[in-house]
RNA sequence: GCCGGGGUAGGGUAGCGGUUAUCCUGUAGCCCUGUGGAGGCUACGAUUCGAGUUCGACUCUCGGUCCCGGCCCCA
């Protein structure tokens, strides 16, 4: 019976993992630099965790699960909700900010298409305990400088949903939820329709159209015009200031909802081209989840990479490391295995375990792209020597396994 | 959950209601057991699954499943 792997899944070969690592290498020199550490958080986690968060919706589209003891469980659909409750549990008495960062793979259970899988890996970077723009600032930076690492040009949208809100303050919950949704999907019609059967005031209705289609350097300004002087959009204004000073380029975006209800200000969208309808890159903003999950009222800010879509549209490839075969014969098998051991400590080598003969072991070298090989023969070993031969240009020399290292060490350099 | 397009050796493909099917590539072996890439030969290897129509289905019909694109959703 053949056994097909499960749906929404995928096998990374040898080539396409090596693309990955090195990519996913790239991206951890950048957070590290900005001075953030790993963490590690379990890969299924209470049901009731993400529930919580995002009500019980949120279950269809959960890898959850009983277990023998009958817990409601559930792989992880993402890593901020486990993030803070690892906090709450474990890290409160820590001193502000703490800059964490992850690269781990979370499940869904979804229809599977371009850009979207039901194995999927984030990196993601959350700062806990600072409320100010300096923060949201220095975050969006650091995502717009790991996509940077990746060769990723992405689009960046930039807002701040203390504006919105405050405009939909006096309408009930129910129905800002709703405008939220409809705003985040840019579905104009939709949200005329609903503000008309909700019968919106005429002023909410005008100022709410105004703002989400607000542009270019003065949207601060022309907001400021339509709603009058708040509090929100000072912040706003210092958190543009402060991204100028980093010298990033974003678009103001008073349309990005989110959908979430537990983002409080700012929210930030990356897009990037060539990736079809799932064309974010990352997404993320100033939220508080630390309240809801039984901790103190900490604020925090963050985002999430979508790393498989970031493979999708970069063209980094990864530098192969320099390759040593080395060939016996049968009479010289086992002396060829010390020798192997060590060149291995300056290269990966390989040897041969099929019983080949010698031409078939020079060919097999040659398949897989060997830079060098190690000729360890009779002739050699009574010489006290091997012969190095360099695959590129054909070259052959009789040296000893000393200068064989120094010569291979130095070209890997 | 919905809409559309697909599924033929390990990978890529061709064809046809009528001898278990083409070509490329691959893998293993040999020509050739101390020197790779070429060439020749041999072997291995497939019609996604189920039901129906039919004397006969890889081909036609229906259903499942999986893949691809889109919708919904997207914490």
């Amino acid at each position: 019976m053949k056994i097909n792997r499960p749906r929404g899944t995928r096998d990374f070969l040898p080539e396409v993992t090596a693309r990955r690592r090195h990519v996913e290498g790239k991206m951890r020199d950048v957070v590290k630099n900005w001075g953030y550490s790993e963490i590690i958080t379990p890969t299924f986690e209470s049901l009731d965790l993400f529930t919580l968060k995002s009500g019980e919706g949120i279950i269809g589209e959960l890898y959850n699960f009983t277990d023998k003891g009958d817990r409601e469980m559930t792989l992880r659909p993402e890593l901020t909700a486990p993030v803070m409750r690892m906090y709450v549990n474990e890290m409160q008495a820590t001193q502000k900010p703490l800059k964490l960062f992850y690269f781990e793979n979370c499940f869904r259970y979804e229809r599977p298409q371009k850009g979207r899988f039901r194995e999927f890996w984030q990196f993601g970077v959350e700062v806990i305990g600072s409320s100010r723009s300096d923060a949201d600032a220095e975050v969006i930076a650091l995502a717009t400088n790991m996509l940077d690492s990746a060769g990723i040009k992405g689009d960046l949208h930039v807002g701040h949903l203390g504006i919105i809100r405050h405009i939909l303050s006096v309408l009930e919950i129910e129905q800002q939820s709703q405008i939220m949704r409809l705003v985040d999907k840019k579905d104009d019609t939709g949200l005329d329709d609903y503000l008309e059967q909700i019968n919106a005031p005429a002023d909410l209705r005008r100022n709410l159209l105004e703002l989400i289609c607000l542009t270019g350097n003065d949207a601060v300004e022309k907001a400021r015009a339509v709603i009058g002087g708040i509090p929100e959009l000072d912040t706003f204004k210092e958190l543009l200031t402060l991204l100028d000073a980093y010298g990033i380029d974003y678009n103001v975006d008073f349309g990005i909802a989110r959908g979430l209800d537990y983002y409080t200000g700012m929210v930030f969208e990356i897009y990037a081209e060539g990736l079809g309808a799932q064309n974010q890159v990352c997404g993320g903003g100033s939220y508080n989840l630390i309240k809801l999950f039984g901790g103190g009222d900490v604020p925090s800010t963050g985002f999430g990479i979508g790393f498989d879509r970031i493979m999708e549209i970069c063209d980094i490839e990864a530098d192969e490391p320099k390759k040593v075969v080395v060939i016996s014969t049968d009479s010289t098998r086992l002396d060829a295995i010390k020798i192997a051991n060590e060149l291995r400590r300056v290269a990966p080598v390989h040897l041969d375990i099929m019983k080949r003969n010698f031409k078939k072991q020079m060919s097999h070298a040659n398949y897989i792209g060997a830079d060098y090989t190690v000729i360890v023969g009779e002739r050699e070993l009574e010489a006290g020597k091997v012969t190095l031969k360099d695959m590129e240009s054909g070259e052959q020399s009789l040296i000893s396994v000393d200068e064989v290292t120094r010569k291979i060490s130095l070209r890997s350099i």
